[in-house]
DNA sequence: TTCCAGGTAGTCG
DNA sequence: CGACTACCTGGA
């Protein structure tokens, strides 16, 4: 099944801003000419999405053509790709919010159209998150496109092979290191077999455990269908229970996984940024830093801390602010 | 070569 | 509790 179609954003939208800006939801589709591709799960079908936004056209459309072996409406793909991309957000509200507070206004010039990336599902950001806590952001990318071709699902199209994120079952069957791989197999391996097949492999170091713990309690204790209806706060305890899962990650998780705009991910720049901005001379804690902006953001709090941080990056506040 | 990067868990007072 | 440190990895 091929389809093609067109529909609106709620007001101004940057694709290739939003795709990448290194939210550590899931790292950047593929790009070619001015579209970008991803697999994507609809309705349990596995589907191509090829996505582009013209930012001349007075008309603002997003434009999708979508393949797909099985059948699937455009209706539930739009809707997809809308939750993935943010696009029923009133950004429009969001300027008029950050218009309000002078130390907030300088970002929306800098920020035109940035919108929440989410995930494609919570488990896949739960994984990415953990993956990404003191991590470079080139690192965390290599390693998740690294999880999802070694254990996703794989599909290929005219455009090149594409994977699913792996589901929690496969993760936490997968092998630690060189080492489990190796006492796992048949030993009439060829002399020259290269044991990659693991986590550590992936390059996500010590986190390696991490992940096939988290991916065994997401299959127990922790119930992803209840958190996704539980409110923020009780979101925020349950799944600080995760192993490698602390503040900041767990916000990371609550926003881009769950779509829960109060959150406020405080990692060591936003912390800078907040100091600078509204405490100069001062040092706060991360969490007197949390709390400050859950309190003064209310639900955009998970957008200032997206336009706060890309606002440092692009206008050199955030070198200024380089620990010395 | 040495240092450090978009934190967390473990230990100690 | 609050402060302090080790931790995989790889690019600068």
């Amino acid at each position: 099944m091929k389809t093609q179609f067109n529909f609106n954003p709620k007001g101004p939208f940057n694709l290739s801003l939003t795709i990448n800006s290194g939210q550590t939801s899931q790292p950047p589709w593929k790009e070619d000419s001015h579209h970008f591709q991803e697999l994507v799960i609809v309705n349990g079908a596995p589907c191509l999405v090829k996505i582009g936004h013209e930012d001349s056209d007075p008309e603002n459309r997003v434009n999708i053509m979508a393949e797909s072996p099985e059948e699937i409406s455009g209706k539930a793909i739009e809707s997809k790709v809308r939750d993935i991309f943010g696009l029923d957000h009133d950004l429009d509200q969001l300027y008029d919010f950050l218009g309000e507070d002078p130390k907030l206004k300088p970002t929306i010039a800098f920020c035109q159209g940035l919108r929440i990336f989410k995930a494609h599902n919570p488990f896949e950001c739960i994984i990415s998150s953990i993956s990404s806590a003191n991590c470079s952001i080139l690192r965390w990318t290599r390693s998740v496109n690294d999880i999802k071709r070694r254990w996703g699902d794989g599909y290929r199209f005219s455009s090149g092979d594409f994977y699913t994120f792996p589901s929690p079952t496969v993760l936490a069957r997968a092998p630690e290191h060189d080492l489990e791989e190796m006492q796992r197999c048949e030993d009439n391996l060829p002399p020259d077999f290269v044991f990659d097949k693991n986590l550590q492999a992936c390059g996500v170091g010590y986190r390696a455990k991490y992940i096939i713990n988290a991916s065994h309690m997401v299959q127990s204790e922790i119930n992803l269908d209840k958190l996704a209806r539980m409110k923020y706060e009780k979101a925020f305890d349950t799944i600080l229970q995760l192993p490698g899962v602390g503040p900041k990650v767990a916000d990371c998780i609550l926003l881009y996984g769950l779509g829960m705009g109060e959150a406020f991910p405080v990692d060591v720049w936003i912390k800078r940024i907040i100091e600078y901005l509204y405490f100069p001379g001062e040092e706060l804690k991360p969490q007197e830093v949390r709390e400050f902006g859950m309190e003064h953001y209310g639900d955009w709090a998970g957008y200032v801390q997206l336009y706060l941080f890309h606002y440092a990056r692009k206008s050199g506040l955030l070198e200024s602010l380089k620990k010395k």
